[in-house]
RNA sequence: UGGGGUAUAGCCAAGUUGGUAAGGCAGCGGGUUUUGAUCCCGCCAUUCGUUGGUUCGAGUCCAGCUACCCCAGCCA
């Protein structure tokens, strides 16, 4: 798609700049770590294009690290699922997949560095009395009983933890820093736990795991990190991930940024709440089309260029936000525009019998793919008597801003003829089920002879070679702009965030996509095909409407 | 006076040696149009959280104040 031609610029771009023209790096390497614990979702798309984008546009690295160290949260398929998702958004890792496991040893050892430093010790205090050492936010803490044990014997002791001696919860390994320091994190941090759980890429090995706050900043120097970007609520851990690297010995210097995560309107982006949903049976899965997980957007019909197009246009900085959903809904609107090719779907169809055309007529109409690009080509459009249009296109009356077809008034079938809707059948409801027209011949590919305005185009569906489909239509999940901020948010979910409709599909409309992933139905809006159509039922999902101003205009 | 951060339009966001407020989204007018779409043209911050100060000149420098976010997991 046409993304922007100029590279993002933002603060940590500038930072970079800073550092490649002082020396003090000579290239820039990336990395993005995430806990497999949950799938990707559009906040992580922004870190994604963070680290990768910068990556490629220095012509750095960036590797795809998994930050594993907490067995019991994390699963294999959600690394499965992670590797999918990045490349899928167009991005490419250097090197294998790397995970924090894979230092589990190395870390062990700094760990032992520490502790012969006289910088770590084994505490045998509850968690509760640990707790209540560390003091408040406005009141120093105080020294645990266990800080001034020996090195000989904190290096016995966290052997003993390692080699499986102690349950979990009886100690833990912490770094000796400062208790009464104003950064909560750097109150004697725990820096390894034990923990008797199956690890996805280490198995049984380890009985003990190290802390986040341990490993990144390490992992992040073994691998030759320059710049370790991450969100904001990292910032007071940085005091600790340089206390950590300046403390062992390891030659690299990473450096810490962070930026501020992404929050959209109308949905929720944290891990928690997303398995909430998926968990609680809120929506049918991780892919739901109403998730902003990676894979729920997929499906959804976004494309890769799309998201990427959307990251650049928010930007990077340090202050809070709160990003309109209209942003998001943009991005894809211009790459699909743009890309996805034009058919006819008519959701909820009421038939339009056109008396004057013979019964036993049907023609093949031409209709170009897209009306600014030829190149797209054209397609076939069979025609015969009776064909689908919209439930909504049709008034027995209306005033003049209703454009569409009004009895006694004539309309414009898209890429056909001029009609004059003449009377009407209605069911026991009174809903309008029939309308029966007239059509005038003479108006295929061009105005009436006599000069007639016609205004209003609707489109349709041959009533003999339309394809029944399903239509998926999806509204925001949730409905307050902010569902994050309510204690509960599951209970301000939208019931109508999806609307199932039963219609019409022009028959060159078929399983296989477009390049772009899906269509135009025109009038309507972007519709990519489901995982759940089968070759007698076509299901689509809505992508995103068209922009509506008649829609206003109609309230 | 715990500490760490952030304040530029409805939303996102440029603005980095102080020189007279980019751009995008949304919105509002108008034009083209066999999609009420697209496209095109125009409009949309006398003002940068606030109050003072320095200066010929301040969004940019200084001081005070205010608002909001983060930190007291053996989560990340």
């Amino acid at each position: 798609m046409a993304e922007t031609e100029h590279r993002p610029t933002n603060f940590i771009r500038q930072i970079i700049d800073k550092d490649l023209a002082a020396g003090i790096h000579d290239t820039v390497k990336t990395r993005f770590p995430p806990e497999p614990n949950g799938f990707l979702h559009i906040g992580h798309a922004k870190s994604i294009c963070l680290n990768f984008g910068i990556a490629e546009d220095y012509k750095g690295t960036c590797n795809l690290r998994f930050d594993d160290t907490n067995p019991a949260k994390e699963d294999i398929t959600y690394v499965n699922a992670i590797e999918q998702d990045v490349q899928w958004l167009g991005f490419e890792w250097d090197g294998k997949p790397r995970y924090s496991s894979d230092y589990f040893d190395q870390l062990h050892a700094y760990a032992n560095e520490l502790i012969d430093k006289g910088l770590a010790y084994v505490d045998f205090s509850s968690q509760e009395a640990m707790r209540e050492m560390r003091g408040t936010l406005t009141e120093p803490g105080s020294n645990s009983p266990f800080r001034d044990t020996s090195p000989e014997v904190n290096k016995q002791e966290f052997a003993k933890m390692t080699a499986g001696e102690y349950g979990e919860g009886e100690c833990c390994l912490r770094a000796k820093i400062d208790m009464a320091s104003p950064f909560m994190c750097m109150r004697d941090p725990v820096i390894y736990r034990v923990k008797f759980a199956h690890h996805h890429q280490t198995g049984e090995k380890w009985c003990v795991y190290p802390m986040y706050d341990f490993t990144h900043c390490i992992s992040d120097a073994i691998e030759g990190i320059t710049h370790s970007l991450c969100t904001l609520e990292f910032q007071d851990n940085r005091r600790l991930y340089d206390w950590v690297i300046e403390n062992i010995s390891i030659e690299c210097t990473p450096r810490q940024y962070e930026f501020s995560r992404l929050n959209l309107e109308y949905t929720v982006l944290s891990k928690r709440r997303l398995i909430q949903l998926v968990d609680e049976g809120h929506v049918a899965g991780w892919d739901d089309p109403r998730m902003p997980t990676i894979a729920g957007l997929r499906r959804r019909g976004y494309t890769p260029g799309s998201i990427r197009e959307f990251c650049k246009r928010i930007g990077v900085t340090k202050m809070d936000n709160m990003v309109e959903m209209g942003m998001l809904e943009a991005c894809i609107r211009d790459d699909l525009n743009t890309a996805a090719p034009r058919a006819m779907a008519v959701l909820d169809p009421i038939k339009l019998v056109i008396e004057n055309y013979p019964e036993s007529q049907s023609e093949e109409l031409t209709a170009a793919n897209h009306p600014n690009d030829e190149s797209m080509g054209s397609r076939t459009l069979p025609f015969s008597r009776e064909v689908w249009i919209e439930a909504e296109d049709f008034r027995e009356s209306a005033n003049k801003k209703f454009k569409r077809l009004v009895l006694d008034k004539e309309v414009r079938l898209r890429n056909a003829y001029v009609v004059k809707a003449e009377r009407v059948e209605k069911d026991a409801e009174g809903n309008v089920t029939t309308v029966y027209c007239t059509y005038d011949p003479d108006t295929l590919g061009k105005d009436p002879a006599d000069g007639r305005k016609v205004k209003g185009v609707i489109h349709w569906v041959d009533g003999n070679s339309g394809l029944p489909a399903e239509f998926r239509l999806y509204d925001r999940l949730f409905n307050v702009p902010n569902p994050a901020a309510q204690d509960d948010f599951v209970s301000s979910i939208n019931p109508d965030s999806l609307t199932v409709k039963k219609g019409w599909v022009e028959p060159s409309v078929t399983l296989s996509a477009p390049e772009c992933g899906g269509w135009q139905f025109e009038r309507t809006g972007y519709f990519c095909v489901d995982k759940d159509s089968t070759e007698q039922q076509l299901v689509f999902n809505q992508t995103v409407g068209l922009r509506d101003t008649w829609a206003k205009i109609a309230d």
